[in-house]
DNA sequence: GGCTGAAGATAAGCCACGTTATCATAACCG
DNA sequence: CGGTTATGATAACGTGGCTTATCTTCAGCC
């Protein structure tokens, strides 16, 4: 087995284990006829019913189209509905229905198994310490790509 | 700006991270005319000359078929170039040609760049946690894997 | 009121990735 | 030696992400 060589980078090793969690979670999706990214869409519709795509998009950060596919497949399974915005001919209101309530069960098994598997062993003070890491990591990223996109655009 | 919830879930800021890296590094690549992907497999090229595809995809843990459409492009630019194996006319052997070096360089510039934006600021103490932290949950997600690999093939 | 511009949704086209199926070739083994 | 199995590469097809373009509808403003 080939492994991979030491990943003495952080921004390696953060990109393997979270593509870990990706295929892992996938998978798991899979097993039950899903796919990760209609999971997502269940979830947030959950937090946030009556949502429009654009709305949702912004929440998981994806552009309007791709959602707009996965409602597609979503409303075709029956598990989510599209209703006309009363006041907006523009816009669609996403809404669960029944059929997704299995679906969003296995979503929040799949979560505690992952969260416990990944973190077994891990003692409580490195697991702060790696969501510090991580949040100033994020801060800084972002902070990096709008200061990049204000150069572009000047 | 609706931001996300309060990301008090490991996984999730992880995965969030890792998609802000990714979705940099891809828009740097593009700059250049390129997709992170073809980058990852110029990257491994240089450390490892005359890999089969196979053998690239197992470093890069995709499956071959990926790496194999990835060669296309890259082959067809002319950075890299497939020579039939002497002993085995099924695969092929990849090389680097001179046209990759100065997306090799661009790469490297990328990599220290990212590196230096994400971690600024970070106590070294802070980053040696992330880093054990990640590993311990890298070990933690393959194992699950396999066992879960096992559990189905029986 | 009518024009103009903004905004929501979608289409088209590209890239990346996966699963499954094929094909050619190697490797093994009776 | 010949048949079976294993392996490297690829084709076909589906999903999901992006950019760019189009269409409809709304909102503002003269």
């Amino acid at each position: 087995m080939p492994n991979s060589p030491p990943p003495d980078d952080l921004l390696i090793l953060l990109t393997d284990v979270a593509r870990l969690v990706r295929t892992l979670a996938d998978r798991r999706a899979r097993a039950h006829g899903m796919t990760r990214a209609q999971w997502m869409i269940l979830a947030r519709l959950r937090r946030h019913d009556g949502l429009t795509q654009r709305e949702l998009a912004e929440l998981l950060e994806v552009e309007p189209i791709t959602v707009g596919r996965l409602v597609d497949r979503l409303a075709a399974r029956g598990m989510i509905e599209r209703r006309a915005d009363p006041a907006d001919r523009r816009c669609w209101r996403l809404h669960l229905r029944p059929e997704a309530a299995l679906a969003l069960a296995e979503i929040d098994a799949a979560r505690r198994a992952f969260d416990a598997a990944a973190t077994r062993g891990l003692p409580e003070a490195q697991r702060a310490a790696a969501m510090a890491a991580l949040l100033a990591m994020k801060t800084n990223l972002l902070a990096g790509a709008e200061s990049d996109a204000a150069g572009a655009a000047a």
